[in-house]
Parts: structure tokens; C-alpha cells; sequence
DNA sequence: TCGCGTCGTAAATCATAGGA
DNA sequence: TTCCTATGATTTACGACGCG
């Protein structure tokens, strides 16, 4: 499977499952302040330039890697969203 | 329709557990694939229909599911008896 | 080959339903 | 009513894979 299994023991039944890798860093909530900028930086576009990416990474101290997640992540909820506001319409 | 619409709304502003039903299907599936926990997109869907709640809404039960089950694979032994039991009386109608 | 896209998920965390 | 804990949903962070 993609990601490791630290666990060899065939009995287990876990084994064969999914799991993150031991390197994966920690989910770390952003702060209220970083969220709204990140909103407001979606609003006025869903895709980032590298420019924007990078400005936006140092003046909200997160990492480019972590924007560009967070855009990826964001643009996927937009998406969950508009399908479920679809769903609810039809029939 | 405009009662079912409102129903719907009200239920996505207060989240409610599912019922023991949707709960006793979503187990039997769970304990049954133990190995391999992870229903395809049409097996969701699947459930979602028995159950009466969303493909989303089955993508976060068996990701709470499986994450809480590893987590603490004792607390869920007696759980796990119980659908197993269920699961093979099943098989033999 | 790089680099960013989507998709599905892990794991942590949030919010609160519900029961003792 | 007041705690808790269980449960459903949401938020970060990746792995796998696609495409230009």
C-alpha cells in the first residue's frame, strides 16, 4: 500500500492498512489570523502564482509547501461543497 | 418537499447520530473487510443507500472508524466478537 | 525530470449530542 | 442541570498518480 506499515505481524489484522509515515509532521492548527488571510487570499484567486505563494508564505510564517497545500486542501472543500449544494437540488 | 428540504437544513446545522441501523449495517461492513477496511466508491455508495445518509458522510465514518479502531484495537475486541458472530450466522442462511 | 494539479486518506482536532 | 465521553465533521499533511 502508498504509505509505510510499520506493523509486520501478519495476525494484525491493521498490517495491511494505510499508515502515515513516522516522518509525517504533526498537524499544526492555524492560528484565526492565518486562516482568514488565506481566505481572502482565495477569494481574489484559487490558484497560486510562485510570487504570490511565496509572499504569502513569509508574511503569514508558514512555509511555501504549506500554501500551496492549504490551496490544494481549500480547493477540494470548494468542490465537496458545490457537490453537496448540487445534491441537495436535484430530486 | 418544502418539509424534507427543511429537515435536511436543520439536520446539516445539528448534527445528529446515525441510527443504530445505519450504525449495524456500517459495522457489519467494517468487521467483514477488517483486513481491508476501505469500501470502493461504489460500495459507498452502496452503504450510503441502506443507511440514508451521504457517500461523504461514509468516507468519515469508516476514517473515524478505522483510525479509533487502531488507535485502541482492545476496546473494540468485544465490538469486533459481536459482528464477527453476526457474520458468520449470516453466511449460513 | 520537475513541479503543480487532483484524489483519497491519516491523524489530530473541533463541536456537540447524549447519557450517567 | 452538570459533567464526560463518544461520535460525526473539519482541518493539516502526504503518498500515489496524472499531465504539460
Amino acid at each position: 500500500h502508498k504509505d509505510e506499515k510499520p506493523e509486520l505481524d501478519p495476525n494484525n489484522p491493521v498490517a495491511n492498512w494505510i499508515h502515515a509515515r513516522s516522518t509525517r509532521k504533526k498537524r499544526c492548527p492555524y492560528t484565526k489570523y492565518q486562516t482568514l488571510e488565506l481566505e481572502k487570499e482565495f477569494l481574489f484567486n484559487m490558484y497560486l502564482t510562485r510570487d504570490r505563494r511565496y509572499e504569502v508564505a513569509r508574511v503569514l510564517n508558514l512555509t511555501e509547501r504549506q500554501v500551496k497545500i492549504w490551496f490544494q486542501n481549500r480547493r477540494m472543500k470548494m468542490k465537496k461543497m458545490n457537490k453537496e449544494k448540487s445534491d441537495s437540488k436535484e430530486q | 418537499v418544502m418539509i424534507l428540504r427543511s429537515r435536511f437544513l436543520d439536520a446539516r446545522r445539528k448534527r445528529r447520530n446515525f441510527s443504530k441501523q445505519a450504525t449495524e449495517v456500517l459495522n457489519e461492513y467494517f468487521y467483514s473487510h477488517l483486513s481491508n477496511p476501505y469500501p470502493s466508491e461504489e460500495a459507498k455508495e452502496e452503504l450510503a443507500k441502506q443507511c440514508g445518509i451521504t457517500v461523504s458522510q461514509v468516507s468519515n465514518w469508516f476514517g473515524n472508524k478505522r483510525i479509533r479502531y487502531k488507535k485502541n484495537i482492545g476496546k473494540f475486541q468485544e465490538e469486533a466478537n459481536l459482528y464477527a458472530m453476526k457474520t458468520a450466522l449470516g453466511a449460513r442462511q
